[in-house]
DNA sequence: ACTGTTTACGTCACGCGTAACGATG
DNA sequence: CATCGTTACGCGTGACGTAAACAGT
């Protein structure tokens, strides 16, 4: 189980497809082939059904341990690349669009190169700096000279670029129970700290009949028109699971990481969608039950480096 | 960074020689070396110290991922076959040797093949059934036709079992904070229950100037001869962590599973041990502080494997 | 001097690309 | 028939073992 057979066996599995993948590698369609018959071989088991290209369940076992192998060796070879390198003189913070949320949102700070560095999060006026103000605030501090870029992308690019060191800090938000961490499910070998959390409403448009309403049970918006916004939103596999129910299907799919462009989505009527409070939607309401909350975690590689500094300061 | 580089860097690294590593790998030293250097060459930087071999600290960090890693390709591996073959007609439950401590011992249930199935717990006459009794007892009805085989061995080699599947359920003790999981820190990928607890205490010779105490403090035993056991009672180095202290030391090291042994050694006067409470040790003290508690947890890596009944009927 | 690691070198296998083949919609 | 995956083949690289050189203790 050669990595390099293992990374290629996901892209397959992601594309969907042998050429698309070997062309995403750079490789030859007949070596990803290769690859895939080899790790087949090995295991000694079928793991993708050709045309379409689709994984066995024997795939699927093995996928849902590949992604988390594979970020973890990145890791490894960040960790010890780290012990080498002086302390930068520059470094990258990531972030989830809306890991601001929580004490209040913050002013945008000038929005770095990298990724979607989309609209941020600056999500009108600050009652009390939030948990990307925190962070930036004693990243200066304790690092004076060095030159900080800010970026915002997807969860999976935050952990991903953390675990091989491409970031120095992430902040990454989600929905968890009241006081469980995020499951970050692939990033288990990195730190964390919880640095904020908020209660989580359901933005909606302003002529919605729940419109005004005191609280509600998300189990009964089980059927509504819902948004998937994987990076912005509570993904509706979550709320599937929280409530125990199998509806929440999305109604359709916004990827990007733009909490405006998601907010006009929802006003204008094409589907709901559960966010942090403190996300200026015009129309909300507050989600009773589960009891569920959002919340922003900082993640680091490394406590050697910057972030330890931060930390302490925040705990 | 292949696997196979890994595993030999770790190997050397245990073993603290080249030579010894490539005996017990099946590789010639001339391998051995090359898997090294190719690694050391791979992340630009030495990896080892040679003669007395020991691990720079780019080397400590790659330790830190290289044994999960490996751990979690294994479990890879044996969670695709598991999914290949039918339901087992024989499973091996195996168990660290006081896992069964906290509700009450148990007695001896017939102990089984492989590894080193020492005295196992038969710990002296039980008020209510342990955790190990409603394991095997839940496993054996649920599994009606099925050989059950009981193995007592070292943590670390119940978790590597579990990973590998050799061992259809592990059942694993620690120390922890009263409601914290077991820290099984390469374990993160295993599904985890934990099923039972218990107080501490230290075993004392009869003799010994706090035999009688009500309570103590461990930090104020910091000093004393303490006995390494690290499979059988609480590891040092969690103690020293646990108080933040850096005492602790062990005067020796007793590498057996065999509890009547540790306890007669700890009578005899040469060392103390933090145990848990429902062990027949002659003398004893319970620890106050720092709250810490004796933990028993069930692994296993599969829930479409026996253990999903199981774990059921222990929530 | 002895133990133990590194280097040099030869062999063999493996991994990849090219290209022909096969299957599928 | 066009697309996409598989198989056959050849070449180059890389991995391992043998054996000689080298370095600590």
């Amino acid at each position: 189980m050669d990595p390099h057979l293992l990374r290629t066996f996901v892209t397959v599995a992601e594309c969907g497809s042998f050429s698309a993948a070997a062309e995403r590698l750079g490789y030859t369609q007949s070596a990803v082939s290769q690859h895939i018959s080899a790790l087949e071989n090995d295991l000694g088991t079928p793991l993708l059904r050709r045309r379409p290209v689709t994984p066995t369940p024997a795939g699927e076992r093995l996928l849902e341990h590949a992604a988390p192998i594979l970020l973890r060796l990145a890791t490894a070879r960040a960790d010890v690349r780290r012990t080498l390198a002086q302390p930068p003189t520059a470094l990258i913070l990531a972030t989830t669009p809306l890991a601001t949320a929580g004490a209040g949102a913050t002013a945008g700070a000038g929005a770095g190169a990298g990724a979607g560095a989309g609209a941020g999060a600056d999500a009108g006026a600050a009652a009390q700096p939030g948990a990307l103000a925190v962070a930036l605030r004693e990243v200066r501090r304790s690092h004076p000279g060095t030159e900080v870029t800010l970026t915002v992308c997807g969860r999976d690019e935050v952990v991903e670029g953390v675990a091989a060191g491409t970031f120095a800090i992430g902040l990454v938000d989600g929905v968890a129970a009241p006081s469980d961490p995020l499951r970050l499910s692939d990033a288990v070998h990195l730190r964390t700290t919880p640095v904020a959390h908020d209660d989580l409403i359901v933005a909606l448009p302003n002529d919605h009949p729940l419109a005004g309403r005191r609280g509600l049970a998300l189990r009964d918006l089980a059927d509504a028109r819902w948004i998937d916004a994987p990076d912005l939103a509570a993904p509706l596999p979550v709320l599937r699971a929280a409530t125990g129910s199998d509806g929440f299907r999305p109604a359709f799919t916004y990827a990007g990481t733009d909490l405006h462009t998601l907010l006009t989505l929802i006003t204008s009527g094409h589907g709901l969608a559960v966010l942090p409070r403190s996300v200026p939607a015009p129309s909300t309401v507050p989600v009773m039950s589960p009891r569920l909350v959002h919340r922003t975690e900082l993640l680091h590689g490394d406590l050697s480096e910057p972030a330890a500094l931060l930390l302490s300061n925040l705990k």
